[in-house]
RNA sequence: GGAGAAGUGCCAGAGUGGUCGAAUGGGCCUGAUUCGAAAUCAGGUGUGCCUUCACGGGUACCGGGGGUUCGAAUCCCUCCUUCUCCGCCA
């Protein structure tokens, strides 16, 4: 949620900006400001009863400590319409404050100054590529056929428990999960990132916090009974952490990390793209997370990218940099670095990492401030990224390494699995 | 799940209808004292919204929401959380 600070301040730059994400944001602008002025103005004006009402008050109170029983009663008598007035002021308030933030919560956010406009993700900028693509001549095979061949996953057996996009791994594909979680994870720690395992199960709140809710209601996997969410991300319990806390200057950055499952209900379509572990209910995830003053949030962004980039290198996987353009940015990002490792069967890029600056948009839902240089609370800078991914990893891993004998597991992760090939 | 108790500022803790945003103590900040520090003394120390060029002023907030009242931290209802005891249980 942006604030309304800034649409005040750069109603016709925001506007500007918002038109990168190929959205005409004029008439919600307007839409906002005409309600915050009408929400001014009844404030003032409840404010100015409420005055005129504890001032009433004192004064009865006075009257009957000094015993003038008539006059207290009579200036009482008079209180009656005040009363009303005051409460149906309040209550028409609290409706114009309602539909002010429910029009701020449709805002998407303002994209940072170098993003590329653009439609969709034809339109992402491609800012670097490494790695070598393995030539595997004709009989490379996908990762789902291999993951069969060596007995890793079980997509039947899935299917059969719980569904389709719930995949089982076994054996060596069981160990490699392990492996590359606690390969993730030191990662994270090496760099600063304290581990955290938070609750998989949230509150509507916590939803809010992040901006999940309200515009991504569906996605969500919503226990009824209890009004619980099944987390779609580590970022939501991970950011939630500081939801509504006041920081002092010097506890930033704060740098915070977490191996969890995500659940996404991801209602659609079915075919290549989604087939094996490419699109799943269930997966797993590391995250990294962080909370920054303003000034470093762009600095703390490029380190992301950089950690992530020295995963992939570790794991010997081709994989490209893109700027995402505004059409494919998310609702809360203001800059995402998308990182995708080349599935060499597949023949395509499969996304494996997304590493975004938020700048205030979830701070301002979370309430999340620090008190800065000057004694003033104001919003931090929260990030977040993948760090990684696991199901498209496995698949490139699987489908970039396999050779006649069988799949080889890259040095770096070889002292986590305990073997150095799959066969 | 059942019974009981409690939730107040950074912390501890007072306040049970009227100048209470809230005593007192601690912490923290500033100043005095000191060569410096400790100790001591003086002052300061929440947030949102509205308003003001500014100084400032108004209003709301004592777990959340609602209610009673001229007036609520204080009374009532409801929800949440914590603690104690019982039950159940990985």
């Amino acid at each position: 949620m942006l604030t309304l600070q800034v649409l005040r301040n750069d109603r016709d730059a925001l506007e500007q900006a918002l038109s990168k994400r190929g959205i005409d944001a004029a008439p919600l602008l307007d839409r906002i400001l005409t309600l915050d002025e009408e929400r001014r103005h009844t404030q003032k004006e409840v404010d100015d009863l409420k005055a005129e009402q504890n001032a009433a008050s004192r004064e009865i109170g006075a009257l009957f400590k000094s015993g003038k029983k008539d006059a207290a009663e009579a200036r009482r008598a008079e209180m009656g319409g005040l009363k009303e007035r005051i409460h149906a002021l309040d209550e028409r308030q609290k409706e114009l404050v309602g539909e002010q933030e429910a029009a701020l919560l449709e805002l998407p956010n303002r994209p940072h100054a170098t993003v590329p406009a653009g439609q969709s993700d034809t339109d992402n900028e491609v800012v670097s590529e490494e790695g070598a693509k393995p030539d595997l001549g004709d009989a490379a095979l996908p990762h789902w056929e291999l993951a069969d061949r060596y007995k890793l996953i079980d997509f039947e057996a899935g299917v059969k428990i719980s569904g389709a996009g719930f995949p089982v791994y076994r054996g060596k594909g069981a160990k490699l999960q392990r492996a590359l979680i606690q390969f993730f994870l030191d990662r994270a720690d090496a760099a600063g990132y304290e581990e955290f395992i938070p609750p998989h199960l949230v509150n509507a709140d916590s939803g809010r916090g992040t901006g999940q809710l309200p515009d991504k209601e569906g996605q969500m996997y919503h226990c009824a009974d209890d009004d619980l969410y099944l987390i779609p991300t580590a970022e939501v319990p991970l950011t939630n952490l500081y939801r509504g806390d006041l920081l002092n200057e010097g506890d930033l950055p704060i740098q915070l990390c977490g191996y969890t499952p995500c659940f996404r209900r991801e209602a659609g379509s079915y075919g290549k793209d989604v087939r094996g572990l490419n699109r799943l209910h269930q997966f797993d995830k590391v995250e990294i997370v962080r909370f920054e003053k303003p000034e470093n949030s762009y600095a703390a962004l490029d380190v992301m990218v950089e950690h992530v980039r020295g995963l992939l290198r570790d794991l010997e996987l081709p994989f490209r940099t893109l700027r995402l353009c505004g059409g494919d940015l998310g609702f809360t990002s203001a800059l995402t670095y998308d990182l995708e490792v080349w599935s060499a069967a597949q023949g395509r890029w499969l996304e494996v990492s997304s590493v975004s600056n938020f700048e205030t948009f979830q701070a301002n839902r979370l309430q999340c401030r620090f008190r800065n240089s000057e004694g003033k609370p104001e919003l931090v800078h929260t990030l977040n990224g993948s760090a990684l991914a696991l199901p498209r990893i496995v698949a490139a891993l699987l489908e970039n390494h396999q050779t006649p004998d069988g799949i080889r597991v890259p040095t770096a992760l070889q002292p986590y699995t305990g073997f150095d090939s799959i066969s």
